[in-house]
DNA sequence: ATGAAAGCGCTAACAG
DNA sequence: CTGTTAGCGCTTTCAT
């Protein structure tokens, strides 16, 4: 009291808001975490002494002493790529719900520093959610060995997961094109070893041959704006008449390049994006782009997440979402080739 | 060993470390935390052993020894705001580097959410950035005199802060409107209660005010995209000649009802943003925009934050950093109005 | 309904 | 350089 720095006095713990009450520190910690052990009269005595000097549990001891940390690590490859907020938000709003904290790592799409993140959460968190990973399965098998994960855009065996499924969407895409008299496409790829880049290459390949369509694929590409610029030179290059591009940033890049170029989207080229991320509904012309529901993929995750850490050994479980085209004012009828 | 269950078995402590190497626990944690006061060869015997059994250290069992818990909170408005996305990653970036994870919190831009965000990460977090605050200037102090406080994009004394100066770059918008020719400017205001939307709502004042240019003031506005297209409306009724919008969000839905309404920019009609955000250099035209360097104020808010969290009693700082107008398409010499 | 007591796993003086 | 020791603050049986 007679202290002349202002330095901050300690943390009042259990004890202090005990004594002051005058009961056991066990009571205290039952009027916190379990209140309905507690008579109410005790525990409102408890709560204002505890508001009265500022306490609150220390979250490291209750850490400790529970083996739950209350908090859960979601790992991206990147929060400047459009996909991501909207699950992060999502996610996030989920886990605050439920009372749990979110950490929140980047892997900047290396599958070296993604381990390396996801080491680091793994320790700090009770149960990881990781988005579109780029390490091999073995890897994600064994940190699922000592961790509880849940898989975003991801198919491993024994891994729980919310995948986001896009051949579907990649079929309705094609149908639409052709129905609209396209006979030539070309599909701009995204990364190699992305998983979702395989899903949609196969389904752009399926669905192309089926139908008969002449099919040309470009790439790979980083999934970025200006790799959609080189696109659409490419497929210029190559006389397709429509492009689906891998996601909507190289969708966007691709509509900027032939306007540049004086090709006119959608009157001489069609161009179909994926993800459906805020800017292509602003965009001119309108994208059209097959949505992902990413609000949904980061609420299903963490739900996912949490019934694992709640039910111990839970089985696998998998969450597939459906992908569904939005048609805009990027796709239009072929104006006789 | 016998188990027929596959639970997982305990995780390995620091004592079995100890025991299969033979040395005390305290060795151990020498090892993982002052790796240069234990022999190296010790040392060595001691990583084997740890990589053998799979044996990491207990974050809360450290963070209850320590007082310390290598967790920084960020807490800002909306992740879906493409202001934050760049700013978010740099933060994480340097706090990983430092060897601090990053807990991150929503407000909604909602007062009361942000307070309930940041009382809940100031508990498990050492201390907190807290950017583009709606909460009192009082609530903010109270909170600072029990947490380690970092506010970005505020100013309330006493507080360190990273503040974007914006006053600069609305006057080199101003002069560089003028110089093209405008004799009568907009500004498509913000959220009344946002400090920087005060900010720039004064130097657009004082700069029009000193130049005898005619200002006309629109808002408040939500700082979105639909609101652009509102103020473009607005400042097409009021006959001026170049429109300064709070953000580019803003700016680009200004551009875009526009070209809509068929007023061409930047011939007609010249708009300028604020921020800076990706989308404004993609767009067309792209957008003339008052850049601010946000990843650096993320980087500078968690040096800021591990400064103070070293240091205990540091006085408070104040990083100011600079806003410039990066000159696009979006603005143009006024053709004979 | 409440109290007593035994840790949770690690760290940091302090000795030696 | 390493071992001993005493907690960090809370939770949770187990009693009463």
């Amino acid at each position: 009291v007679s202290a002349t720095s202002s330095r901050s006095s300690p943390r009042p713990t259990i004890d202090a808001v005990a004594d002051l009450v005058g009961v056991a520190p066990s009571t205290v910690s039952r009027a916190f975490r379990h209140p309905q052990l507690v008579q109410a009269a005790t525990r409102q005595r408890i709560e204002a002494a505890a508001r009265s000097l500022g306490y609150w549990p220390n979250a490291a001891a209750a850490a400790l002493s529970t083996g739950r940390v209350a908090q859960l690590g979601l790992v991206i490859p990147d929060i400047e790529n459009p996909f991501f907020p909207a699950l992060v938000k999502a996610a996030e709003a989920i886990a605050q719900a439920q009372g749990y904290a979110v950490l929140l790592g980047h892997t900047d799409e290396d599958a070296l520093a993604e381990l390396a993140t996801i080491q680091a959460l793994a320790r700090q968190a009770d149960g990881l959610i990781v988005c579109s990973s780029r390490v091999g399965d073995d890897e994600l098998s064994a940190i699922a060995a000592t961790t509880k994960l849940v898989l975003v855009n991801r198919r491993v065996p024994g891994i729980s997961a919310v995948v986001l499924e896009s051949a579907a969407g990649m079929r309705q895409a094609i149908v639409h094109l052709e129905a609209l008299g396209h006979r030539a496409l070309a599909y701009a790829g995204g990364p190699d070893d992305s998983w979702s880049n395989r899903e949609r290459l196969e389904a752009f390949r399926t669905s192309t041959s089926e139908r008969g369509l002449r099919a040309v694929e470009l790439g790979p590409y980083e999934p970025r704006f200006d790799a959609g610029m080189q696109a659409a030179d490419a497929a210029l290059a190559d006389g397709v008449t429509a492009i689906v591009a891998y996601n909507d940033l190289m969708a966007l890049g691709v509509s900027s390049r032939l306007a540049a170029r004086g090709v006119r989207v959608p009157e001489e080229l069609s161009v179909v994006g994926f993800d459906d991320i805020w800017i292509a509904a602003l965009w001119s012309p309108p994208l059209t782009t097959v949505a992902l529901p990413t609000r949904a993929a980061g609420r299903s995750a963490t739900q996912l997440l949490l019934r694992l850490l709640d039910e111990g050994e839970a089985p696998e479980s998998i969450v597939e979402l459906k992908s569904t085209l939005v048609i805009r004012s990027s796709t239009a009828p072929m104006t006789c080739g």
